[in-house]
DNA sequence: ATAGATGCCGTACCATAGTACGGAGTCAAG
DNA sequence: CTTGACTCCGTACTATGGTACGGCATCTAT
């Protein structure tokens, strides 16, 4: 099997060297096998560390993420369905919280203009917000 | 005019007094007048950090929120619409991102069905994913 | 006027998610 | 067979944004 070196997995997975070390020692990654002392990784490992960050993408906590690994391992789907809705739900509330939030940075940027007279309140731009 | 403490300004903006207290030494909030060593804080200050939770909303950390009130108070536009600008292509990146993430975990929560009987693979859900 | 809730202060501590260090071993190319 | 890149390890440190502590002062409602 095609194994890689920490070096190749971490910028294949888009991390550093310690991160990948760092979720080891979380648990999140297992030990894989070693090559006279060094690790060698295969696909799976790529995979999970993709994983780890697509789930971190999605708010998920790495203690959450390692509940995640836990569950694909048992293959437990109430849990993951429990987790996956919850999660849902935040993401939706951060998002419209997010398009608020933008649309006040482009009342800033479009009403207070680059070199207008009038004031130009920054906080005002915020106001009514969240 | 009407001034509120620090335990009542911190209810009005949803934080706890502490974090009050800790904008304060951070300069994001101005030291209020006191009455009998007490701070006094009027609705300039309710604003000011209300819109400092608004801006963290919107993704920009405390010191960047301070740069912003510094601009608000020196009316400086050019960089106030640089900074909304960079901050409003920020969040739409991060909610690209967050839908991606959202679309992954729809599938987790809708194909994984509670009680199937075929392979239910978490970290399959998101694969492809950012 | 007396509780009990608030406020004051500085300093210390917390969680999260890494990042850095440094000396030693190992590997790959020329 | 050497040189430079990569890896090993444990431990310590970093940044961000707070939160807690503890002893004392003050305020508010009865």
């Amino acid at each position: 099997m095609e194994t890689v070196t920490i070096g190749k997995l971490a910028a294949k997975g888009g991390v550093g060297v310690e991160t990948v070390r760092y979720y080891q020692r979380r648990g999140l990654l297992a030990e894989p096998q070693r090559d006279a002392g060094i690790r060698r990784y295969g696909d799976d490992d790529l995979r999970r560390l993709r994983f780890i960050r697509s789930a971190q993408a999605a708010g998920f906590t790495l203690e959450e993420i390692g509940e995640l690994l836990d569950l694909d391992a048992v293959d437990d789907r109430i849990r993951a369905r429990q987790l996956a809705k919850a999660r849902i739900a935040a993401i939706d509330a951060k998002i419209a919280e997010m398009q608020s939030a933008r649309a006040a940075l482009a009342k800033l940027a479009s009403e207070c203009a680059n070199s207008s007279v009038g004031a130009c309140p920054i906080i005002a731009a915020f106001e009514h917000q969240i």
